[in-house]
DNA sequence: GTATTTTAGACAAATAATGTCAAGTCAAAA
DNA sequence: TTTTGACTTGACATTATTTGTCTAAAATAC
């Protein structure tokens, strides 16, 4: 699977649409959405769905490359990441069918 | 599997150690500690393995432990968190194999 | 070539994480 | 029942990280 930035990169491409008018949509500096393009820069996650929808993205598919992503970042240089995901993994499917919020 | 924090605790408790004495050697506050051992707040990666030296605990486990609640403390309350999770841990594996250092 | 778009880098601003302190609770001991 | 010691809490200060902006330089398109 593509990377967040690759993702959102490719779709406003195929949609024709110029880094500056993404950005000017999103309220936020070209240079900015050029860096989350590229990766050199997270978006953040209030941003996820605004664009989304300005590029006609399922926003939950968005939001889930997004964030792993970001749980990427956390363990790529740790070699016990598989690990740490795995037990993360554990956790939250207990919080899931215990239906924890907190 | 237990929390990272209840996991300190409950070993300082074994060894018979007082907040004050481990806080101490850590170069920390005790409140700090505490809070740490409560969950109220986060070690610091670089205190991982001094931790681990004190309480007498396998580093690498230690670690994974604390990995593993920052990846759960990233995702708890995304409803595609299993999602994200699997996604991380593909590209992980991948970078493992071809020995990316990016 | 010149326009326009995108990128890079240095810096500023905002936000979040970490640490400290002082006062509080709680349990057990005196 | 007071005192003592261990731990906890909350407000605040400090520091670190993230996010955003600006300017100028590359790259690309015309």
């Amino acid at each position: 699977m593509k990377t967040f930035g690759t993702k959102i990169r490719q779709r406003r491409e195929e949609k024709n649409l110029l880094l500056r008018q993404v950005a000017a949509q999103m309220e936020m500096d070209t240079a900015l959405l050029s860096k989350i393009e590229r990766g050199d820069r997270n978006a953040r996650r209030a941003q996820i769905e605004p664009l989304a929808a300005i590029l006609e993205l399922d926003p939950k598919e968005l939001l889930t490359q997004w964030l792993a992503d970001r749980v990427y970042q956390l363990i790529e240089d740790e070699d016990v990441g598989i690990n740490a995901l795995q037990e993360a993994e554990t956790t939250y499917r207990k919080s899931q069918t215990t239906g924890k919020t907190s």
